[in-house]
DNA sequence: TTGTACGCGTTATCAT
DNA sequence: ATGATAACGCGTACAA
């Protein structure tokens, strides 16, 4: 079965291509009743362009780019759900991708710009591992939303950033424990390799132990289990599993993650171990769920609408060239809930 | 700045295109060291394939696309994992891609067919409003997963579901509490007037109060609340909270999904009512979120793997013509958790 | 094994 | 206001 082209319609309405190009888009020089007539033919044989033929020939378009690594996360979804909604008042069309852990969003993102001339990205859960120079062959606007701010280096002028201050918030989150008494604090975090928001988070953890005068226990530190996702349920019931099971004293349990906290919960509590009386949990990120468990758990919510604002809005400079890069630090906002006691 | 192209890349490795097109596409008939030569080059100066070219060119492809409405839906998420691992092991490229709210997904599939030259589509949470005739447009393989079954009329047959069986399983559910005494069984449910799984499970819960002798109390039916997401904990806790403020009696409470039970789960908590001693509660879907609640949600399981396998081979099997359109339909488990309580 | 030349379906340019 | 035609970048007969 033939395809059906935008030649078939121009001969079908005695016409030629180029004014069936013109009702298709919109253009201006093309007379009502002409347009309309195309329009209903268009309509009659289910006539559909071809997107491929259009990008190719098409020099620019009107197209964002969102490239999602780890589409599950809670977090990401708010600020696309923002993000949507400023594209379309500025009339971007906007392409919303799947990234597979495997997959190198580098790589998919410089497909995407021929293929569709997109005039931005925005990455959301970027990983850093890409070779040297790799990022640099990206020549359009782009910018890389909660990643994880790169130590105070150079590098963060490189690209635009936005992201919550996840050193500076785990700090003080740690810090709030301590100054409610407690010293003997595990922590359900990435490990210190790791390159991104899960590294600073530890790092926070540590300084405030430091300059509290409080030894590092490193029995309390507990890495993400690889049975299971990082940052979920699962994993946050069997790190604290084992962090049980390893018979270290503690009177504070600091989840990296909301939602891992949620997991520490049942293991606690199957432990016969009560929250915050025996002992205290505290959370990141101001995930929904974290006020739907009881207790209600206190936690350091990030503020995601501002940071997708944020987003959009250094993009639309940059795509407009009216600034430079920048990398945007946001702080977040310490949730005091239910689930931590002071102690003396 | 000049895109580079396939010309480039032939005209400095000093071959013609054919040949690099060949290196491209791992075809046979080239020399070794020839696609050796030219692959150096392509690395160096980072050429790209234009995609929408190769698509237009192209005649067929190897993707299927799975369009999904609603990617929040955890249950989405382990579908579409189980079908990325088989959809690999087939050879087939997957197209993900979200589909907004109001976006019409039939258009856009016709839109992908023609771009992308696809193989299948997958539906993830398939609407059903479309006016007549504009699903039969889609000429190729198509399965429309987890929707909800139609009323057992002749649809089924034109399209290819694979779901569970909504309204029987919600009849067992529904059943199951009165087996264990329940008569004031309030329900938070659809309207009457939805068209898909909403309805289903509402008809399911109408059905066993009917064929138990048990009249139907209006007041005991829940409707979503519209301001917030429909299938959400804060739709849980909001329409909970309007049944509890009217007074009416129950001792049961059946959420048609895990997430409103644990926003019920809140409501009824802050109303100093316990679960399961004062009110017994159950949802449906079988989310993991049900087991790091306390009690632990008694629930539907739906057989996610088996339905993503299935809907895989329902659309591997119409790709090959292997066979024609087929209605399956699942059967859920009943996870019998903590949070029902027996009462005479 | 390799290269030439054409066409995929569309839009931009330039006529008319 | 409309039409003819040349690209867009690639894959593939077909020829060599």
């Amino acid at each position: 079965m033939p395809e059906i082209t935008i030649k078939d319609i121009a001969r079908i309405c005695g016409v030629g291509v180029t004014t069936v190009s013109r009702a298709i888009n919109n253009h201006p020089d093309i007379k009502p009743e002409t347009r309309q007539q195309i329009q209903k033919v268009i309509d009659q044989y289910g006539y559909i362009p071809n997107n491929s033929a259009r990008n190719l020939k098409r020099t620019e378009s009107n197209t964002v780019a969102i490239l999602v690594r780890g589409i599950t996360n809670p977090l990401f979804n708010s600020i696309i759900k923002v993000l949507n909604i400023e594209l379309k008042r500025h009339k971007f069309s906007m392409l919303l991708q799947q990234v597979d852990y495997e997959e190198d969003e580098v790589a998919l993102a410089l497909e995407l710009i021929k293929e569709k001339r997109l005039k931005g990205i925005i990455f959301l859960g970027f990983n850093y591992y890409h070779p040297e120079g790799e990022i640099e062959k990206i020549k359009i606007p782009f910018v890389l939303g909660t990643v994880g701010a790169i130590d105070g280096d150079e590098d963060c002028s490189r690209y635009s950033h936005v992201t919550v201050d996840d050193l500076r918030e785990s700090y003080r989150m740690t810090e709030y424990l301590i100054k409610k008494g407690h010293r003997d604090i595990a922590i359900l975090s990435a490990e210190e390799k790791d390159s991104s928001v899960g590294k600073l988070r530890l790092d926070g953890y540590l300084k405030a132990l430091a300059d509290n005068g409080i030894a590092v226990n490193p029995r309390l530190i507990i890495p993400f289990s690889d049975t299971c996702e990082h940052y979920s349920m699962p994993n946050g019931y069997v790190t604290t599993q084992s962090l049980l099971s390893s018979g270290e004293k503690f009177t504070a349990l600091y989840a990296t993650s909301d939602i891992m906290g949620v997991g520490a919960y049942r293991a606690l509590r199957e432990a016969g171990i009560r929250i915050p009386e025996d002992v205290s949990v505290v959370g990141f990120d101001g995930a929904e769920m974290g006020d739907y468990v009881l207790p209600k758990l206190t936690t350091l919510k990030q503020p995601v609408e501002e940071m997708a604002k944020a987003i959009f809005d250094q993009l639309y400079d940059l795509i407009n060239g009216t600034c430079g890069n920048k990398n945007l630090l946001f702080c977040g906002k310490l949730l005091e809930k239910e689930s931590v006691r002071e102690i003396s």
